[in-house]
DNA sequence: AACTATTTATAAGA
DNA sequence: TTCTTATAAATAGTT
């Protein structure tokens, strides 16, 4: 029972401490859902125990599409922004190393028909560096895009596998209700016939 | 005051509706950040509105970092594994390509010391189609990868979604023939007590 | 996991 | 929104 309220502090006793955290855990979450279901709100939520596992609720949809809705609202566009620069950076890159590639090839020609060679070097080596930048970006951007795709497939696939778990509960409970039910039906026919032996004998 | 159990349905009346909101998102927060102090536990909330507007708590640090956590933790290590190989994959490319540069460079320098530029611009040519091939192969082999892993995840989602499809057909059926079983039943439950009047009637 | 004495949350009214 | 209050719900400690 509760004796007195409760301190706000962490509970030291580890095992008092996982018991707490599993009822709030439920509490926590029921009052989510109810809040949801009360007043039409959409609620996540995401929680890591001491230990690091976590649990999660999103009470419309998916937490994957919650948590874009939140960045969409928190950043305000901010990360699509990002992605259109880095795609407009990576273009860019492109076009300057085109650019320098030319300038080299001219250089080089010029060496050949008598120039200085030691500017080409130090342009050479401006290349190397302007090339891993722009190699560094541009991975970066189309592997990002595709990372979230996948990372989103998976967010659902999760989720499928949960309702699928979901419905194949409701399946073998219903089953066992049909069986019961079976059961009973089966016990009152032997009863009526019973009855009716009964009432033709007398 | 409370009348009975509160029906656990959208409110209809907006002004209760936008109340309750109120006091259970109070309430929620609260329980949350209980959570949180009692457990040791990182707690993150985020709730949308039925007007769509936006409240948020995360119980340690900011909620972008437990959204990150949240993300490393449902994808799994496999993006980070897929991550460090296609660094690695990048990393052996920019080896190569300084093993060129290297290469060239010595080209340039013995040119310059009086040798025959025309190798060298063959060279930087070969380079400059070698770099190209080179990043088509490794763009196009990772995007390969990612496509496939996009498409294998497509496929599975397909079949869960087919699989929850047969499911809830099943649900469905189970229940028809439960509710024919449960009208049987009363019906010979009916009998039976029929019956039992004309029995004691006589 | 189940129980129960208490505390806590909250619905309705003001 | 905020306060009050009757009542429902959650839960701390125990078994």
């Amino acid at each position: 029972m509760v004796r007195g309220k409760v301190q706000m502090r962490l509970i030291e006793n580890p095992v008092h401490r996982q018991v707490t955290f599993c009822k709030r855990r439920g509490g926590l979450l029921k009052k989510a859902r109810e809040l949801s279901v009360l007043c039409g709100a959409d609620v996540g939520v995401i929680i890591f125990s001491s230990q690091g596992k976590l649990h999660e609720l999103a009470t419309n949809g998916t937490m994957h599409n919650l948590v874009e809705r939140y960045q969409r609202n928190v950043a305000g566009g901010q990360m699509e922004r990002d992605t259109l620069q880095r795609k407009q950076v990576a273009e860019q890159g492109i076009f300057l190393l085109r650019e320098e590639i030319g300038l080299l090839q001219r250089d080089l020609r010029s060496t050949y028909d008598g120039g200085a060679g030691e500017m080409t070097l130090d342009k050479l080596q401006a290349l190397e560096k302007g090339l891993e930048l722009w190699m560094y970006q541009t991975r970066t951007t189309k592997m990002q895009m595709m990372q979230q795709e996948i990372q989103f497939l998976k967010h659902k696939e999760g989720i499928l596998k949960a309702a699928n778990e979901t419905l194949q509960e409701k399946v073998k409970e219903q089953h066992k209700l049909y069986i019961s039910l079976l059961d009973l039906h089966s016990q009152q026919s032997t009863q009526s016939v019973t009855y009716g032996n009964c009432f033709f004998s007398i």
